[in-house]
DNA sequence: ATGAAAGCGCTAACAA
DNA sequence: TTGTTAGCGCTTTCAT
């Protein structure tokens, strides 16, 4: 294993220049710089990890935890952590991969140790059991959703509440004026998951404000569960012309089971899904929908991290904006019958 | 920060007990171990990572490399990491989190940086460039895939050339003589990703050896793509009753048109699918599947790299065999019209 | 059964 | 612009 004074007596020069030629936190001489640079790759010099956090105070890790449960999101799960895992990269940083097992014991864990400079924690619930330990510690954190209170806190999500807005102001704007609403398995209302709740409210208060009529039904995903599902529907509110759906396994039954019952989209009946654009674009019919931002809240987290970790930047909340594509599932609605 | 001087001065003892005590490297008269325990949970000690990996010479950390591209089986990667992190954890490692845009730099920088003890490498190819370093590192690994050759490594996986063989021999058990497969992307092909080519192997042999006719269609995902291959397929082989599809975002559209055109699964045309469980039960018709054992080969490879860094076991090749699942996709041929 | 002490490889004052 | 040196917190001989 090669060190840094093999590095520098190859050189020629002392173990600290080496240091400094590394960190750039003191200006060199070209020609120094050079030797140096000439002896690392010689050598084939890499910095030993744990030297650097024992000597430097911070492991240049950032801790991601992810839910344990798949029951939800998994492509958008998969999009955030790899674009938390390349952000971090390009600023130096790796990532460390926690699950959500271990609950408030691996902020513990990794806070104590020194595992981690920072961390990202996804699945958010709205009284989220690791928030209080996150707070007194004082850990540079960002969360990817959001929780009830969001104090002294920095998290970026998706604003859901807009976006339940959103989807009904679509469909009351095309004349729909029952709207059902086929969402997450019933676990992740069970659980609180903040956004979940945030897209009924929004959802609910937008139909009021409009003079619609929404009918909300959790869904486990797949095909039996939205047979079921969709019954119940229709039975209860016949005139329901207009869905919204946010539950990735639940859009393609969905559609497969409205085509079954001679309901046509979008004439008959109109589909607005929440889900990442590749899920709308890929489905049996192309979806008007709302994206999951997931590489954009990847992305920021990480760069608000670094930013904190670098002392620029405080707490923050950022919430973007969601954004509707109309696509071929959503159109105007039929004559009443 | 609590340190482990800290907790040996709260509780009389010297550093190195303390030390003894957490590793049990050593034997500690009951009284004493009481004592630092009691230290250790009233200071809120946590061992720091740094130091140990310093003077300990091991990270206690497993990296895990996952591919960059998310153009196929997005769940399966993912239940493969939680597998991998959540076993790990039972062993006392942690996962770092590599995607493969670094490529074989990645390797060396972990490597030579002590960062990880181990690595885990998903999404091998058949010539990786990745293995040759690994080889001459000797570096402690385990590959998630077979590459073309692999002497001096140890690598898991689903035998796929049995899968493969295993779909022909039940469709060519209930009468089917023309079967089409439904491959990944087509540039999974091109970039000789194993198990695709694997599965094609063991297909194309059984089905010499059986009498069957087969043909073979990369497909990318979605309805549109799906609708074009199935057109070309039933072109070119009218005759076609078997389908086994290797493509997680091809089956619900692949049903769809089937349906669509009125044909009926199981009676008119059968359907077998290589995906995980779930998506096979989730279906809108009930896939018979051959399963891919993500949980297995995540915990597998975590077990077998923890054997390799205490010093039992060596390099090993586990091809997990294929189960091929019985659901109500798949029946009798049709009688020939 | 326990202690004392020498590093592990690096960073960052402090000097020059 | 560069060198010297004192740790960072832990593990592990070597003593006792």
């Amino acid at each position: 294993m090669v060190t840094l004074a093999e590095v520098a007596q190859h050189a020629g020069v002392s173990a600290s220049t080496v240091s400094y030629v590394l960190s750039g936190k003191r200006s060199i001489s070209t020609t120094t710089r050079q030797r140096v640079e000439q002896s690392i790759r010689e050598l084939g010099y890499h910095p030993n990890a744990g030297a650097r956090a024992l000597a430097g105070k911070r492991s240049n890790i950032i801790a991601l935890m992810i839910p344990l449960r798949t029951d939800m999101y998994v492509p958008v799960m998969m999009e955030i952590a790899i674009a938390v895992a390349t952000t971090a990269r390009t600023h130096g940083y790796d990532v460390l991969l926690l699950t959500g097992e271990e609950g408030p014991d691996a902020v513990r864990r990794v806070t104590g140790s020194g595992l981690a400079d920072a961390m990202i924690l996804m699945d958010v619930e709205l009284e989220d059991e690791r928030l209080p330990l996150l707070r007194r510690t004082g850990q540079p954190s960002v969360l990817i959703g959001l929780p009830a209170d969001t104090d002294g806190l920095t998290c970026v999500d998706l604003d859901w509440t807009a976006t339940g807005a959103l989807c009904v102001e679509h469909l009351a704007g095309l004349g729909h004026r029952d709207i059902a609403v086929i969402g997450e398995a019933p676990a992740v209302y069970e659980r609180h998951t903040g956004f979940a709740e945030r897209t009924l409210d929004g959802l609910r208060t937008r139909a009021r404000e409009t003079g619609v009529r929404v009918l909300h039904r959790p869904c486990d995903g797949g095909y039996d569960a939205m047979a079921v599902t969709l019954a119940r529907i229709l039975d209860e509110r016949p005139a329901t012309t207009g869905f919204v759906v946010q539950n990735e396994s639940a859009v393609e039954p969905l559609l497969a089971l409205l085509r079954q019952q001679g309901r046509a989209v979008p004439e008959d009946v109109s589909v607005v899904a929440i889900c990442p654009d590749q899920v709308a674009v890929q489905a049996s019919v192309r979806l008007t929908s709302v994206a999951v931002p997931a590489q954009e809240m990847g992305r920021y987290a990480v760069e608000h991290l670094v930013a904190k970790l670098d002392g620029r930047g405080g707490d923050d909340l950022v919430l973007i904006a969601p954004e509707l594509t109309v696509r071929a599932s959503s159109g105007p609605a039929p004559a009443a019958s």
